[in-house]
DNA sequence: GTTTCATCTTGTCATTGACAAGTTTTAGTC
DNA sequence: GACTAAAACTTGTCAATGACAAGATGAAAC
């Protein structure tokens, strides 16, 4: 604290700041040299830990799967449950999850982030599966929960349900598992 | 074609190199100035047409919420049919898709936008309320297309999905119509 | 043929990402 | 406690970029 030198803890603050940042100006809106500043350490400093740009969305996107697990974990075994997680996520986390989806900004190879997008995977995988062994009903859920978090992100939903969206998403995710009458056609 | 200076119609070839451009290396994985070089014109001369980078995308935009609606008024009355049509539609004409849902890269609240949007909508809402007066329904409807065509768009499928979306997406978005059983639970 | 205006060019500036080379602190070893 | 090696951070630099200003060119209208 004392020492001007090192910084102490830049990895996590300019990870935080790219949160920031991302969640103001979406994930090219911002410049690592902003990131720099609003640390107060020299304009190169974030490169010593990430490399370049790329290698700070690495980290990012690698974070943001491991957080996800993490929210699924919690979410449950139940599929509409783990849906309103996802959502939630989406919402909690949304600079992590428009970096996560956006692979041409990062290393998608990178081991760090297999390695934490793997981890999901297979937690999806076990919770659906448990459900249901068909393969299409699980991306037709993974389908719509995306989706709506999708379009409450890019701020296309209606204004009475951009508030909560977590809570929105759970009558428009139990469509696909009930009540199918009143999609099909006029009673 | 003799004149050197005026191109005649550097508005639509530069479009047309941000299209491909953006098909290339996403949304931001591009300059100006790259598609001045591509269009064999001065570096300034796009500013012209667009003013800047964001009016540029402004145009994508307002391009790809016309064709959309072009791409739906074509599938017909269907619900699943429509939702197929937005799928291909997001692969077809993925740098328009991705820029409309990007609202921070361009100015949405520009008339043309917006205009472009309204007919968008205005025919989802007829095509959508027509098959049910249910609300929850026909987001439920445009989640799933659109969590689809975003899946596909960052590679997140499957590989043996990935080769014709539109295809693909039918039995999946055939999830929210019938058969529900499967989904629930093991039989 | 002249006026007028849209179109395009040249020139410039601050900002940026990336890299090279140097400085300071920490950690480990004797 | 001094020495060494490595990690953390700084300063300096360069080409590329977006934006803007001012000027040149050609087309269209009359």
């Amino acid at each position: 604290m004392s020492s001007s030198y090192h910084h102490g803890d830049l990895r996590r603050t300019v990870l935080s700041a790219a949160v920031a940042a991302i969640e103001e100006s979406g994930p090219s809106g911002w410049s690592l040299r902003e990131l720099a500043r609003r640390a107060g350490v020299s304009h190169a400093a974030p490169a010593h830990h990430f490399g370049d740009k790329a290698g700070l969305l690495t980290a990012l996107a690698a974070e943001g799967f491991d957080l996800l697990a993490a929210a699924l974990t919690e979410a449950g075994d139940d599929l509409l449950d783990l849906g309103v997680a996802y959502v939630r996520f989406a919402a909690e986390h949304r600079a992590h999850f428009e970096v996560m989806f956006r692979p041409e900004l990062y290393r998608a190879d990178d081991p760090e982030v297999t390695a934490a997008g793997d981890r999901t995977a297979a937690l999806l995988d076990r919770a659906v599966g448990a459900g249901s062994p068909d393969s299409d009903a699980a991306l037709a859920a993974w389908s719509i929960a995306h989706g709506f978090a999708g379009l409450w992100l890019s701020g296309a939903l209606p204004p009475n349900l951009a508030e909560d969206p977590a809570t929105a998403a759970r009558p428009i995710l139990a469509k696909l598992f009930s009540d199918r009458e009143d999609v099909r056609s006029a009673p």
